[in-house]
DNA sequence: AGCGCTACTGACAGAACTGTCAACAGCATC
DNA sequence: GATGCTGTTGACAGTTCTGTCAGTAGCGCT
C-alpha cells in the first residue's frame, strides 16, 4: 500500500527522555479518545514515527505503558490543581476561580482523559482529584472573611470542602458531555455564571438552619 | 483446559427475542466496566453461553451489538428518569427526590455506563440525559409554592434548570468516582445530605442580586 | 578514527479477534 | 412422523495485536 518504507527515512535516535515524552504524548492522546483498550503499540508507534518494538524498549510492555500514561496524567491534573493556588482567591473572584478550573479541565481534554482513567481504574478515584489543597485555600480565605464581618459560626471545613466537591465535579462531567450536545443547546457560560453566583452566594452565607 | 466440550451441553434455543435480551445483558456489563473496545464477541457469547457465530447471527456485526447496546441502554437511562416523575414532588422532599436520582445512577452502574457511551461518542450529551420532563416538574412546583408565599419574582425556569443539572452532573461523576475512593474517605451519604440541604434552601430562596 | 552504549529496527512467532459458511437441531405446524 | 423455519454451531480464513530477538546505527567519548 502506501507504505513508505522506513530505510528511506533516516533513522532518529532521540534521548531516551524524550523518546518516553513522546511517546506518551501519542498514547495519552490515544487514551483520551478511545480509552485504555483503545492504546494500541502499533498506532502509538506510527504517531511517534518509530517501530512499535520501540514502544516496548522504553515501557517494557503494553501494561508499562498504560501505567506510565496514567501515572503522569494523574501527576499533571493534580499539579495543575495546585496552580491555581499561587494566590489566594478572594471570594469574589469565585467566578475567576471556576472559570480556571473549567480551563484545567477541557485544556487538552483532561476531563475525558481523567474520566477514562477512572473508569478504566487507574485514578485514586475522588482523593485522586487532589482537592484537599484548594479546599484549604477557599476555607482559609472564607474563615477570614466571616471572622471580618463578626459572624458567629464559621462555616465548616466539610462545607468548604463539600462546595469544592460539588463544583469540580460538576465541571468534570460537564466538560466531558459538553461536546455532543448539539451547538448551544446548553450555554456553558451562562451556566458557569449562574453556578459562579450561587456559589458565591453559599460561600458568604452558608446554609440557614 | 477446563474446556467443556459444548457437544455435552444439550443445545438451548430460545426465542429471537430471548436470546438478543441476553446477548446485550452481558455485552452491556462488558462495555460498563472495559468500555466500547473491551466487548469482545467471543467473551459476550462465552458469558451467555452461547458460540460466538450466534452473537453475529443476531447483531450482524460487533459495531451492530455496541449500537444495540448503546440503544437499549440510553433509552432505559431516560425511561429511569420519567420514573422518578409519577408524582409530583414536594420541595420538602428534595432528600427523597435526590436519592432516588442518585439510586437511578448507581442501579446496575448505570452512571458507569452512561459516562462510557458518552466518552465513546454515542449519547447524545447533555441532552441525552432527558433533563427536561423532571426540570419541567421541579419548576411547575416551585413555582407553586412561591405563588402561595407571596413573592414577587417567580425563579426562571433556567434557574431551576441549571439546578437540575449541577445536581445531575455531580451525582454522575460521584457515582461513577466513589467507587474508587479509599473506603469512608468521602462520606457520600453526608454529601447527599447536605446537597439536598443546599438545593433545599436555593429552590426556596433562589439566587438574591 | 575507533569504541562502547543503547536507541532503534525488521522479521518472526503466537495468540486473539471478527466474520463467513455449510451444516446441525430445536420446535411449531401440518 | 414429516417438513420448514431459524436459532445455533464447529471449522476455517484473514487480519491485527503483543512480544521476542538478533542485529543495525546514531552519538558521545577517548
Amino acid at each position: 500500500m502506501t507504505r513508505t518504507p522506513r530505510s528511506v527515512v533516516p533513522r532518529r535516535r532521540r534521548t531516551a527522555e524524550e523518546a518516553r515524552a513522546a511517546i506518551l504524548d501519542a498514547a495519552e492522546a490515544m487514551l483520551r479518545d478511545e480509552g485504555p483498550a483503545g492504546v494500541r503499540l502499533q498506532d502509538v508507534a506510527r504517531a511517534v514515527g518509530v517501530a512499535h518494538p520501540t514502544v516496548l524498549h522504553h515501557f517494557g510492555s503494553r501494561e508499562g505503558l498504560l501505567d506510565a500514561v496514567a501515572e503522569r496524567a494523574l501527576a499533571t491534573l493534580r499539579l495543575g490543581a495546585l496552580s491555581n493556588l499561587k494566590s489566594e482567591p478572594a471570594l469574589d473572584d469565585v467566578r475567576v476561580l471556576l472559570e480556571a478550573v473549567a480551563a484545567q479541565m477541557d485544556g487538552g481534554g483532561r476531563a475525558r482523559t481523567l474520566l477514562q482513567l477512572t473508569l478504566a481504574g487507574y485514578g485514586g478515584g475522588i482523593e485522586g482529584l487532589g482537592l484537599d489543597p484548594l479546599v484549604d485555600s477557599v476555607h482559609a480565605t472564607r474563615g477570614r472573611l466571616w471572622a471580618a464581618r463578626g459572624r458567629r459560626k464559621k462555616p465548616s471545613r466539610e462545607d468548604t470542602y463539600f462546595t469544592t466537591l460539588l463544583t469540580t465535579l460538576a465541571l468534570l462531567s460537564l466538560s466531558a458531555l459538553k461536546e455532543r450536545s448539539k451547538k448551544a443547546a446548553v450555554s456553558v457560560p451562562r451556566f458557569h455564571a449562574w453556578l459562579a453566583a450561587l456559589l458565591h452566594q453559599h460561600l458568604q452565607q452558608g446554609l440557614e438552619r
